[in-house]
Formats: structure tokens, C-alpha cells, sequence
DNA sequence: GCGATTTAGTTTCATCTGCAACTATAGCGG
DNA sequence: CCGCTATAGTTGCAGATGAAACTAAATCGC
């Protein structure tokens, strides 16, 4: 064989970052396309959804730690799911700033439909992982994350 | 205990598409933010530096397939490393619509700087790792590929 | 050979994203 | 009390993104 540049001396399908961020663009896409398909969720909306759902009530800026969003893309999914009606929003009588949300009839029943559809999509998904593999991925995701963290200290925190 | 909604019968912290969403884009952003300052390159035209570095002369629809990227980003990254002299390109004699890249001088100095640091940020990045992790999570990860491109099957193929 | 189809790559447009600036409310110091 | 600083959330703007339309060149069928 007569290739033209034999030095493949750095292979991009071996380099963690690189296969880290194109295996979670896939499975974000995969997600994203059920969601908006099934109830026309967007990501964002979808996880304020997930949150609100579970932890009602929560303020804007709980959303946010909850859901690793900034507060921009959790203010706009909420104004979204308000403007549909899956979600309700009044002032907190404490403190006027803050705006406690808490699903509406709607999303409650969008909430008891996404949530099962997550855990079967999620389930196919580590289907195809032996018995184990999800938690050591998800130990080794946390390792990573904290390291990251470091990483990134110098430069300044880029989420929420 | 009184908490208002005990119910968190769905935890996003656990779900794993989530996990892999949040740890991806920090890890995305602490590597964009050190190949932004240290060389003014984006991920995308780092990714088409990378593999043209590599595998020369390459042609767009190639870079394509190395890189996941879709077509319009790479044009878009091809474009921009031209405009600034890091690579070029010239009409494959074969067939006039191919263009086959290949690093300019300065494509190849920046090439030569950009792999070992990448090397270093991923040698940080695996640091945390306990040995084998590092295999077993591409290892995991090219299971989960493999899977999401049944999911996706029925969607369409979106990469490339 | 020559119109019809396919392929390589670019451009357009509508959307998403995030930083920075802004509004409104709260709380602190004097 | 009154100004000053901090916090909650929104909006404006500019850049990134991807689907679809587009241009140009090749190939296929006849």
C-alpha cells in the first residue's frame, strides 16, 4: 500500500474529548427528536419540565442549578412552557423578585407521559450495556466532571 | 419531614443522557477555551485541522466522515482556515466539484503545536482516571453509538 | 453526444445560544 | 429613611448552527 501521508500520528477517533462529544450529540439528538415528536419539547423545556415535576415549587434560579442550565435558557424554556400552559408561574409573597413555578393541569399530564418515555428510551439505551457498565459510566462521567471543574477554574465558570 | 412534593420519583442527576449532556459540554468548553486562546482556533476547525494534519490531501466530503460534522460546518471551518493561510486547497484534476485540502506552512507549524497540547489536556483529563477507565469508557461509549444509530434508524441519519 | 439524475460544496434563512446590559426588588450601612 | 450594592429574572444583540435551496461538475441511460 502506497498511502500518501503515512504518519497518522494523531487519530481523532481515539481521542476521549472528541468520541465524549460526538456519542452525546447522537443520544441528544435521538432524545430531542422523541421529545419533540411525542409533545413538542424542546431539550431545555423538557428538563425545566423534568425539575418542576419533581421538586415543585421551585424558583427560576433553583431550576437553574437543578437542570446545569444557565439562567438565559432556563428563563426562555420557562416563558415557553408558561406560554403553552404546562407550567404556572406567580410571584414569591417573601420575596417579589423570585417567581415560584409549579406545573399546571397540562403539565402534569405531559409530566406523567415524558417520564416514563425517558426511563424506556434510557432503558434501551443501557440495554445494549452489561450489568455494571451504567454505573461505572456514570462514576467515571462524575470523575471526569470534577476534574473539568479544575481545568476550567482559571478560566472562569462558564454554567449557571 | 414536611417537604411540600415528596416525590422525586424521576432524578435528573441519575438519568443518563443528562449526565453525558452536562459532563460533554463542560469538558467541550474547557478544550474550546484553551485552543480558542491559545491559537484562535474553534472546535470545528481544530477537529478539520486535526484530521487533514493527519491524512492529506483530504477532500471536504472526507473531513466529513472523519470528523462527524456535517457538511455545511466543515465547508464553514475549511473556509475559515483557508481565509487565514492555515490550509489549502486546490481542484481535484480528477473531478472538478472535489477539493482536496492540504496544511500550508502555517497550517503545519499550528498542527504541530496543537497535537501535543491536546495531548496534554487529555492526558489531565484521564489523569483522574484509574488505569483501564479511559479504555472502558470508549469502549462503553462505542456501544451506546452503536446503539443510538438503531434508535435513530427510524429519525433519519442527521451526522454527515 | 445529450437531457436527467447524482454528488461536492456553498449560501440562505430561521433558530438557538450566551454574554452583556437592563429592570425591578431586596437588603445593608449610615 | 436614603442611597448603595447585590440578586432574580428578562431582553438585545451578535455569533453559531442545521435544514433546505442552490450552483457546478460528473455520470448514467439512451
Amino acid at each position: 500500500m502506497t498511502s500518501p501521508e503515512p504518519a497518522p500520528d494523531f487519530n481523532l477517533e481515539d481521542f476521549l474529548p472528541y468520541r465524549l462529544s460526538v456519542v452525546t450529540n447522537r443520544v441528544s439528538r435521538a432524545f430531542a427528536s422523541r421529545y419533540e415528536a411525542a409533545w413538542g419539547l424542546a431539550i431545555p423545556e423538557w428538563r425545566v419540565l423534568a425539575v418542576v415535576g419533581g421538586f415543585a415549587p421551585l424558583s427560576a434560579a433553583e431550576v437553574c442549578e437543578k437542570t446545569a442550565m444557565d439562567k438565559v435558557k432556563v428563563s426562555r424554556a420557562v416563558a415557553a412552557l408558561v406560554r403553552r400552559g404546562l407550567l404556572e408561574r406567580r410571584r414569591d409573597p417573601h420575596d417579589q423578585r423570585v417567581q415560584l413555578l409549579t406545573l399546571g393541569a397540562a403539565g402534569r399530564e405531559v409530566y406523567q407521559g415524558v417520564v416514563p418515555m425517558a426511563r424506556a428510551i434510557e432503558g434501551t439505551l443501557t440495554g445494549v450495556l452489561s450489568p455494571g457498565e451504567r454505573d461505572t459510566l456514570l462514576r467515571i462521567l462524575a470523575k471526569l466532571d470534577a476534574c473539568v471543574a479544575d481545568l476550567d477554574g482559571a478560566t472562569g465558570e462558564p454554567d449557571c
